[in-house]
RNA sequence: GUGGAUGUAGCUCAGUGGUUAGAGCACCAGGUUGUGGCCCUGGGGGUCGGGGGUUCAAAUCCCCUCAUUCACCCCA
């Protein structure tokens, strides 16, 4: 079929592609203000990149990474997250040699093989911020308050942050122990995807979402008792420093992420209405070192913005154009091309029909347009110089000079939003 | 990867074995002499997702396939 998209993947037509512009551009001043400055990444790298950050167990790599040899021989990837080659550039680039901590944000599509479904594409685009080179809570605290700002921004009411720690280096390997013994006797009793998680990565049996499984695991310990002193401290102070600003946190000892590279604090934004997370992330203080580089503290978030898109009631800047020339005959049509040109030069989203519609036709045109304004230019017109401005809303005419028409439609219009 | 639903005009859909497949909206043109929105008239537009099968006859029944969609998994 040569008509058809390839699966997953989605057409973005106007308006929604005005929407889509405007959120892109609210996330950047956001970002602006926040500083988090943006960086531009390719939209490919070495899987290796991705199978030993993201981890090569979990299903991003495992079955859904857009992996291919190039003709070179080298084996890449279509990014299916920001966050390993956002930290691939900062060490790359000697980024963790200046100031710290370096604070990024960046904007694109990110590719995953995946099943599509509501808010679920195999190319999606993600909105996301890092902080490279900072250990303390408040930067844990101020990402995920730039990921409420921005879907606040939007008009998002409803929204709700939840949060966890899943520990440290140090003590996460011995509560994984622990979770593991304690699981194997109930292990017969389990979803088939449980049991298998059981020996891949026993934390995410935690929120299978099987009642069955939910209810075996009810009494399971918890990542935040099996917390170190370090990490639960970290935890409190993140969590306080939300609560601090009045930013209600549900904590969710249940929630882990998918993603290896995560440690200590994990968070998503939920919005009532819609069943996936507008927004996931935490901390990943490994991530640089796997990479090669120093022990790196950093904490970040990813944004879907087709899922921001889908809730956000927001309109697109208004595209409504401000003038309409119409030809009332063949004779008129070259002025009035020129006569559009000009008025566009001076600043004025103008249209005209580029030939052979009545002027019945053309003013119908005009009026589907939206345009604020209309013109018609015939030989009455070219002689004496003078034509009539038509206000399209009031109906209301008045007389004005062609050579000044693009200063009396700014006049009438007003200044421009 | 698993399970369910659905694919007919640009859009929303009707048509479930029988002539040239329909409606509403949208689109184009006209309703005389230079003016939009309402109304009226006319017109263009469909490989009935694709392929195979059953039948005298298939949009309609069967199989396969592709796609969409919902849930699961996972995630943004």
């Amino acid at each position: 079929m040569l008509t058809a998209r390839p699966r997953g993947t989605t057409d973005i037509l106007p308006p929604r592609s005005e929407q889509w512009r405007t959120l892109e551009e609210r996330f950047r001043e956001v970002c602006r203000i926040w500083g988090y400055p943006e960086i531009i990444l390719p939209l490919f790298e070495h899987a290796e990149l991705f199978q030993r950050t993201v981890g090569e167990a979990t299903d991003i790599v495992e079955k859904e990474l857009y992996s291919f040899p190039d003709r070179g021989g080298r084996l890449l990837a279509l990014r299916p997250e920001g966050t390993a080659p956002a930290a691939r550039a900062y060490l790359e680039n000697g980024l963790h040699k200046g100031p710290q901590p370096v604070k990024l944000s960046y904007v694109g599509p990110m590719f995953r093989y995946e099943r599509p479904q509501a808010g679920r594409y195999r190319q999606h685009t993600q909105l996301g911020i890092e902080v490279f080179g900072a250990a303390e809570p408040a930067a844990d605290a101020e990402v995920i308050l730039v990921a409420v700002e921005v879907l606040r921004r939007e008009g998002l009411e409803g929204l709700s942050v939840r949060l966890n720690s899943i520990g440290c280096a140090g003590c996460r390997p011995a509560y994984r122990e622990t979770l593991r013994h304690w699981l194997h006797p109930l292990l017969p009793g389990l979803c088939a995807d449980c049991r298998s998680r059981y020996g891949r990565n026993p934390l995410r049996t935690l929120d299978c979402k099987i009642e069955r499984c939910r209810q075996a695991l009810g009494q399971a310990p918890r990542t935040l008792d099996a917390l170190c002193d370090e990490c639960r401290e970290h935890f409190q102070e993140v969590q306080g420093r939300l609560e601090g600003l009045g930013l209600p946190v549900t904590i969710h000892p249940d929630l882990v992420r998918g993603l290896d590279y995560y440690t200590r604090t994990v968070f998503e934004v939920m919005h009532d209405d819609l069943e996936p997370s507008l927004c996931g992330g935490g901390r990943y203080d490994g991530l640089v070192e796997v990479l090669g580089g120093p022990p790196t503290p950093a904490v970040g978030f990813g944004m879907g913005l087709e899922r921001v898109l889908d809730l956000a009631k927001t309109q697109g800047r208004s595209t409504r154009p401000d003038l309409f020339l119409a030809a009332a005959d063949e004779e008129a049509r070259p002025r009035v091309f020129a006569l559009a040109v000009e008025a566009r030069r001076a600043g004025l989203a103008t249209h005209f029909d580029f030939g052979g519609r009545s002027l019945k036709a053309q003013m119908k045109a005009a009026s589907r347009l939206g345009v604020r304004f209309s013109v018609v230019l015939g030989q009455r017109e070219l002689e004496t110089g003078v034509a009539v401005l038509k206000n399209m809303d009031s109906g209301a005419e008045s007389e004005a000079p062609i050579a000044g028409l693009a200063g009396a439609i700014g006049e009438q219009r007003g200044p421009t939003s």
